[in-house]
DNA sequence: TTGATTGCAAATCCTTTGCAGGGAA
DNA sequence: TTCCCTGCAAAGGATTTGCAATCAA
């Protein structure tokens, strides 16, 4: 996954791009995922995947779910969109302790997860909901990448 | 949502605390959500409903899927439990930009989302993967609490 | 006794997958 | 022509819900 700036980058230069990007991963350019990348460059904050077959249909762009899903997750791939986690569904549970909590990293390829402590994480939770006025009941983080074995393996 | 201290806390006294909220709250005692606790407190690091259902069945205590949920929820507002999230399943996506990343304070009531800079969050990342030797491809943070605007309805 | 809680099964929601047809290279 | 990509429909997994039976208070 490599990181691609998209601040200045309007819909030519996002097409051109993944074109060349598709290209080099011996990848098809088809009218669907110029679409759906289109609309997701469009699109303000975040969305998610039945947000942008609902805006595609409304344009008159005909596509389907399933192909909705194998776009994002490659746009993912190509650097053009990071996915956002909410909690929503499929959650863990962890009971609650005084000692200080532990973050992990996570590993996208074999799913290790190194545990961290991060005391500096309360202190700005503290000072954000001081600002904004808000009773934090709880919060999230977590980094998600490759671990050095997986690295080392892939070489 | 109160935050409940359970370092030391034994299966005798988190018992009695369960049965204390329970009572404040005019809900009931039941053996399933005794069970549920027990085991929940037992299990280090984070666990799924599904884990949670497993084992107890393993032990012999009867209890069904949807009163594992309906508990699992019911010990995350009574503060015994919090829910982690990793990124799995119902995913928001967000196009990559250069402009500094926002993280979000989550209304659990009403679902306003307060967006705020956290300048730090990218120097704690290189630290840690610097010092786990570990390739971050991306990461979550947010906040999840009550807004003012809702403290403020439900005074 | 009363109504909160449970278990079951069905429903729901989001996502993935198998497969045949269509289209890019 | 090749075989990647699509759309469809079915499958999948996690979670929620309706309802009748059960059980705590």
């Amino acid at each position: 996954m490599q990181i691609i700036n998209m601040s200045e980058m309007n819909v030519e230069v996002a097409r051109k791009k993944l074109a060349e990007l598709l290209k080099k991963k011996k990848l098809r350019s088809t009218v669907e995922r110029s679409a759906i990348l289109d609309e997701a460059l469009a699109t303000e904050g975040h969305f998610e995947a039945d947000d942008l077959l609902a805006i595609l249909k409304t344009k008159g762009v005909k596509t389907s779910r399933a192909t909705i899903y194998r776009t994002l997750e490659l746009l993912c791939d190509l650097g053009f969109l990071r996915k956002v986690c909410f909690r929503e569904a499929h959650l863990h549970f962890q009971k609650i302790t005084d000692e200080p909590r532990r973050e992990h990293l996570i590993c996208t390829n074999c799913g290790a997860q190194i545990e961290v402590q991060l005391p500096q994480i309360a202190e700005i939770n503290q000072r954000l909901c001081a600002e904004s006025d808000f009773r934090m009941t709880d919060y999230c983080f977590n980094i998600f990448g490759i671990c050095s074995k997986c690295a080392k393996g892939n070489e």
